[in-house]
DNA sequence: TTTT
DNA sequence: TTTT
């Protein structure tokens, strides 16, 4: 079974990075992506998605470093949902994209000014060896296996 | 800017289908992907993970016909998410597959008895034309434009 | 069954257009992607793939309009070979990769001067209706086609 | 940058299992992706593309062991071109599908006859350690890849 | 909440 | 809620 999502889009925040108890370190981030359509009145709209992915582990030591509010980023991950309940018991269901790779597009910077491009010095980041499986209470949790796909990039001019 | 969602996985039952007042068919279903991995303990474990995929017009025509519950099918779409208020006020979000394409593969009967395997006649569904963005009330809505890739398949021996 | 290249890269040179008799517009272009690994020694080194692509009727002609050299780009199609004879009776092989759908990346220009930046006006190209698959002479030929991808995970809480 | 080549497709024989002197293990094998389509005269045709492809280390390993003439796989990988010269000193190409990551579909047995239905117990193949890239003759070298696409849509509310 |  |  196969579950993948692609996004090419931008950060809506800098990433916001965790270490858990057990060392394992955590970036949570907002990315947007957005389409444009016109609609029947023959104008021009924009459709933005905003989605919320987690990165673990090297991937998310990486973002705290790379990635930067508007970032523009390609990312693979998985799509993953959990349920929880709020403090009025509510049920709530939370989706999330876990990101297994990610590679910082070079971005158009504001024409003048010191470009603030980064440029891909990072060989993109991949998730190889899945975080450990913590069984452990509070855990909204979810795991590895299928394993995935590996590449990568750089930018520069030809 | 890129969305894309990649799913081989089961339908847990047969897919909802109705026809909007503008005509525009829409078939709704669940679709589970599951990975293994070994526990800490060395344990094999299942992870299922339920998503909420919609298709529209003539995939949605399509699935009427050909998906049923158990279906094991390949899916590609997109991620959108809407948000919206239940009865008491609260703020929900829904997050839901919208595909674009999808594919029945040959699927493993039972042995023996008579499969209910349902060889592909069916050459792939994709769609090509996105249905009009209705920006009318009580719309949650969501439309088109990126627009997508087509293909598709088969199944027989060799 | 699913046929699916998925590409980012920048063409090598200006798109070679083409109409065919019937009036078919073609496109072709050389796509590089490259990655960069360590070598035993521990080095960086840079490993660039060069790809043929084709894009057919309203892909060529937005690819006319808007790819240029150097152009960064995200490109979905499938790969497709091809046999043929040289005039010395070889047989030869040819792997192109069909496009169905592309977008052009804001890139990156170099450090002053004036960026040559195509804003992606352009709300991406796709392929809706694939051309004839002409078996004919000449014809560099075909349709359409699909897909996607696996990954992986992460574990704890929140 | 991003490569990726994903299929879904049969293998046309048993893949050709080689172990390399440096001890690396290279699994090679044909995987055909089929399409159907309308020609003018409305009768449906098929297109079969078969593609090389190359596994390496564990995933040949895997390959010999789980991977039969006629399985179904959905394979993840990239596209890479090598050229060489035939004894004639006529110059070649070959392309290859790197594959990164592979799964095996449950296929559809001909009914009746003990299914050689190979329950996918194999959670799944990937290759995380790409080979080392050996740019030393006889290679057909290579490391890994990435990546995938785009889509669109729908509307109306539910 | 990004970006053009 | 699927499936093995």
């Amino acid at each position: 079974m196969i579950n993948k999502v692609t996004l090419v889009g931008r950060l809506g925040a800098e990433p916001e990075v965790r270490t858990l108890e057990n060392g394992a370190m955590v970036a949570k981030f907002g990315m947007a992506t957005s389409e444009s359509y016109r609609d029947k009145a023959g104008e021009w709209q924009e459709q933005t998605e905003w989605h919320d992915v987690v990165v673990w582990r090297a991937l998310a030591e990486r973002a705290q470093e790379y990635l930067k509010k508007g970032s523009l980023i390609y990312l693979e991950g998985k799509l993953t949902h959990r349920k929880w309940q709020d403090k009025d018991g509510n049920n709530r269901k939370t989706t999330e994209v876990v990101g297994s790779y990610y590679r910082v597009m070079p971005t158009a910077p504001r024409s003048g000014g010191s470009s603030n491009y980064m440029p891909s010095e990072e060989p993109a980041a991949t998730m190889s060896t899945p975080p450990p499986k913590s069984p452990t209470a509070a855990s909204p949790a979810n795991p590895p296996s299928t394993a995935a796909p590996a590449d990568d990039s750089e930018d520069l001019p030809f």
